[in-house]
RNA sequence: GCCGAUGUGGCGGAAUUGGCAGACGCACCGCACUCAAAAUGCGGCGAGAAAUCGUACCGGUUCGAGUCCGGUCAUCGGCACCA
């Protein structure tokens, strides 16, 4: 150890300094010998936004740096690779408002955003950065989706979607708030626009299968699968009467068939232009479809409870099982895309139903004993009898739904069936900044596939990046892209000019970092059976439905093609929660709350904002931001570094600082594993203060301290252990420190003691005792004594190191 | 409505998963240093005069409950006519 002169904490000096060291000695790239064991930590990738990092990047961030840092400290391999997710809406919106290109508006966020990571001094694998802008990145994009192509996975169908009145623009989902459009406030309405497709739905038991196979925090599992949304239940054919038609339905509850008093079928459904001659109301239900057409987002999910419909008359289905007809009718409450667009309705058991037949005046009738079926819809009956059903009554539900599914079986009018609320993937944007769709639509091949040798087919210059008047992306009108040949038969043909959306980028930029110069292949081989799958990823709530799945769903379809060695793509997901406002808001312009990285690092250095944004709560959950709490970090390491005062050579102060060190070392070492930082750190702060207590510590003491700070506060560590000379090179070259257990046990523990759960005292008693020695230690002492006096006591019950509890 | 969280001092939050509630920090108060202030160091800080009472509320299990069980309320997040 080294005495030095003191000089006070100067945390923007330090900081400079390790920054360039670290990047002149390539310190985190991770070496080239795959023998090591890896570790592949990841956190997602940065939208990089016109407003520079928020305070919420260096949580995740940090978070996850400690873990890497931790682990090449462990003698790992780390991959801990950064890039941009920077195609998307707002860099196009600032592109049209200032006429800018968005290419440079967003290597110039880019250029901020690089900036601010490396002034918090995250160890990422520089050299791994990717842009999913650019072309020999999209390239790879745009294979992926050829691939899917080819696998029939990518369809172009009609499809509605938002469409603001006003702007003539459409608009995103996220861009539809209310029903409004988030800029104009103008009115969405759906309009039918083709549309590229992914069949994400094909994968859906998979993806809902492979989340037994990983380690993901349980509410992101119990979302996924609410989102992918499995249910079973049958499929049942009703014939049209005198018509010689079968109208299907799908069902959870083919037990309750005989409570089926009518159908209701979806406005879409094209059972009533097939049947338009037969029903003799046709104008009325021709009125009905159009007026549901025309129904705003808005109207269709917040004021549509109130049931509406119309009768097909004239026309009749009959129940299967008992013969009787029943009316048909179109309401929109009926959905097109979600089963077979058609169900039976069992108003006594269902209260969509229920509601329907109350306004229609439509029979209800019970078919599960239990409820009060004139007052409401009974559905609580997975324990009920079934009554008023033929064959099945007097059995229980569960028996009558397999009995029920074996008759239609053998009559051959139905069967059982599995469905999902997942809905095929929109993958089309009426966009300019985005991958370009590389098909080509021929007059007599129909849509063919670019050859891979023409990747990446790169986005062409436009004039402006507006969409036009009836909604086409501006690619249209740049003439010379759009009008090609056709790579089959060579007439002429013409480009899609629909771009991706910001999902597809970022679908697969963790199996690009793994080799992400590879001019031959997504990666190689080599690279990605060594470093995927990513062993911790770190990420939003916000993302686990939308990008979580996305990602899977495009590693699967990888992975059954032989692109990628194995199945799932993130062994472990965790995520943190949301850093809000000073008055517990969520941060926003309009509110004013919003903290700057700069700012604070301005004031308190990087350690000690980093060290702040651990310590705040518990990780995973949302928590308001305090500027006064982050100074007090700035406090603990002035304190820290104010302890060279009083360091010694000398080996082991006290066999009471030996056991703090060990008892430091094992929870910080736990903590960082769970993502418990704020106990981590707390731990820390206990030990400097009986550091202080003391008045002294040892080097070796300090070094421990240190060692275990460096993952959360690394410039700091570096610079005390250098200047200090605590040990050889440098302290990211240390090993991490063991817990020596046996220093843990102190010789004398204090100990409650409780006379019938009442804490009475409080002494001091040998560690060394078992329960019954305890007892009977306790029951010798003095104080004891004079508690229990005058009474008999007819239990102890004693727990070692903790407390003992008379019963008397 | 459904699914999932959460509820502990003035504040952010800790509590070997049934064993001393309030660790650690913020704010506040006191003392020391200072001509003074700031900074720093040390000490105090749930309520109550005390016995005691206290972890959203009501009840239960247990020698013992913030933790387990039953019910209620509140807040936040996600989904929302998915038959």
């Amino acid at each position: 150890m080294k005495k030095v002169e003191f000089k006070a904490y100067n945390p923007a000096a330090v900081e400079k300094k390790w920054q360039e060291i670290w990047e002149r000695d390539n310190t985190f790239e991770p070496s080239k010998d795959h023998s090591k064991p890896k570790f592949y930590g990841l956190i997602e990738f940065p939208y990089p936004s016109g407003n520079g990092l928020h305070v919420g990047h260096p949580r995740s961030n940090t978070a996850m740096d400690i873990i890497c840092r931790k682990r090449r400290m462990e003698g790992y391999n780390v991959l801990f690779p950064i890039g941009w997710d920077a195609f998307g809406l707002p860099t196009e919106n600032f592109a049209i408002k200032n006429k800018i290109h968005p290419e440079i508006v967003t290597a110039n966020n880019i250029a901020r955003f690089k900036k601010q990571l490396k002034m918090l001094g995250f160890s990422f694998t520089w050299s791994s950065e990717v842009s999913t802008t650019d072309p020999e990145y999209y390239r790879w994009t745009q294979w992926i989706f050829l691939q899917l192509f080819k696998a029939g996975l990518a369809y172009k169908t009609e499809m509605p979607i938002n469409w603001c009145t006003s702007c003539k623009v459409g608009l995103a989902n996220e861009e539809v708030v209310n029903g409004v459009c988030e800029r104009c406030g103008g009115e969405v309405v759906r309009k039918v626009k083709s549309q590229w497709m992914l069949k994400i739905t094909e994968y859906a038991q998979k993806l809902i299968d492979g989340l037994d196979q990983v380690d993901f925090i349980e509410k992101v599992k119990v979302q996924q699968r609410n989102w992918i949304g499995r249910s079973t239940g049958a499929e049942v054919d009703f014939e049209v009467k005198d018509a010689g038609y079968k109208l299907r339905v799908y069902t959870t509850r083919p037990d309750t068939l005989f409570g089926a008093t009518y159908m209701v079928i979806s406005p879409e459904h094209d059972f009533i232009e097939k049947f338009k001659d037969r029903i003799t109301n046709f104008d009325e239900v021709d009125a009905y479809r159009e007026q549901a057409a025309r129904k705003s987002e808005f109207e269709r999910t917040e004021l549509a409870k109130d049931k509406t419909g119309v009768e097909l008359k004239g026309i009749k289905a009959i129940n299967p099982v008992n013969g009787k007809e029943i009316p048909i009718w179109t309401s929109d409450y009926v959905l097109s895309t979600y089963g077979t667009g058609a169900i039976m309705a069992v108003p006594a058991h269902d209260e969509r139903d229920y509601a329907f037949a109350r306004k229609f005046g439509l029979p209800v009738i019970e078919v599960v004993a239990g409820g009060d079926i004139e007052k409401e819809a009974y559905t609580d009956i997975e324990n009920g009898i079934m009554v008023n059903s033929g064959f099945l009554d007097g059995l229980p539900v569960k028996e009558a739904k397999a009995k029920i599914i074996e008759f239609l079986q053998e009559k051959g009018i139905g069967a059982g069936k599995v469905n999902f609320k997942l809905r095929d993937w929109v993958f089309s944007r009426q966009r300019y900044w985005g991958e370009p769709i590389p098909v080509v639509k021929c007059d007599c091949c129909g849509w063919v596939p670019l050859d891979e040798s023409e990747l990446p087919l790169l986005l062409p210059e436009v004039e402006n990046y507006v969409q036009t008047d009836s909604g086409e992306s501006p690619l249209v009108n740049v003439p010379d892209w759009v009008n090609t040949t056709c790579p089959k038969c060579g007439l002429p043909a013409k480009r899609e000019t629909d771009t991706m959306p910001q999902w597809a980028g970022s679908s697969w930029y963790f199996i690009r970092y793994t080799d992400p110069h590879n001019n031959k292949a997504i990666a190689s081989e080599e690279a990605m059976k060594y470093w995927l799958p990513v062993d911790w990823y770190n990420g939003g709530m916000e993302h686990t439905t939308l990008h979580l799945l996305y990602s899977r769903f495009w590693h699967k379809f990888l992975y059954d093609i032989g692109a990628v060695p194995c199945p799932e793509p993130y062994v472990k997901r965790t995520s943190h929660g949301m850093i809000l406002g000073e008055n517990g808001e969520k941060m926003s312009k309009s509110r004013g709350n919003v903290i700057n990285p700069d700012d604070i690092v301005a004031e308190i250095g990087a350690d000690a904002f980093r060290l702040y944004e651990m310590f705040m709560g518990a990780f995973d959950q949302p928590i308001p931001w305090s500027t006064d709490g982050a100074r007090g970090c700035y406090r603990f390491l002035e304190r820290v570094w104010k302890l060279q005062k009083n360091v010694t050579d000398e080996k082991a102060i006290s066999k009471k600082h030996e056991r703090a060190v060990n008892v430091a070392i094992k929870k910080v070492s736990e903590d960082y594993e769970k993502m418990k930082y704020n106990t981590a750190i707390a731990a820390m702060m206990g030990l400097v203060n009986e550091f202080y207590a003391a008045n002294t510590l040892s080097a070796g003491d300090l070094g421990a301290l240190l060692k275990l700070l460096y993952p959360v506060c690394p410039h700091f560590a570096e610079e005390m252990w250098t200047m200090l000379e605590l040990g050889e090179g440098y302290i990211h070259e240390q090993p991490w420190p063991v817990c020596d257990e046996s220093k843990l046990v102190a010789d004398e523990v204090e100990i409650a003691v409780q006379i019938l759960g009442k804490i009475k005292a409080r002494i001091n008693v040998p560690s060394s005792l078992g329960r019954d020695e305890l007892a009977a230690y306790v029951l010798e002492n003095e104080t004891v004594k004079q508690l229990v006096e005058g009474r008999t006591v007819r239990k102890v019950i004693a727990v070692p190191g903790s407390l003992v509890n008379i019963i008397c």
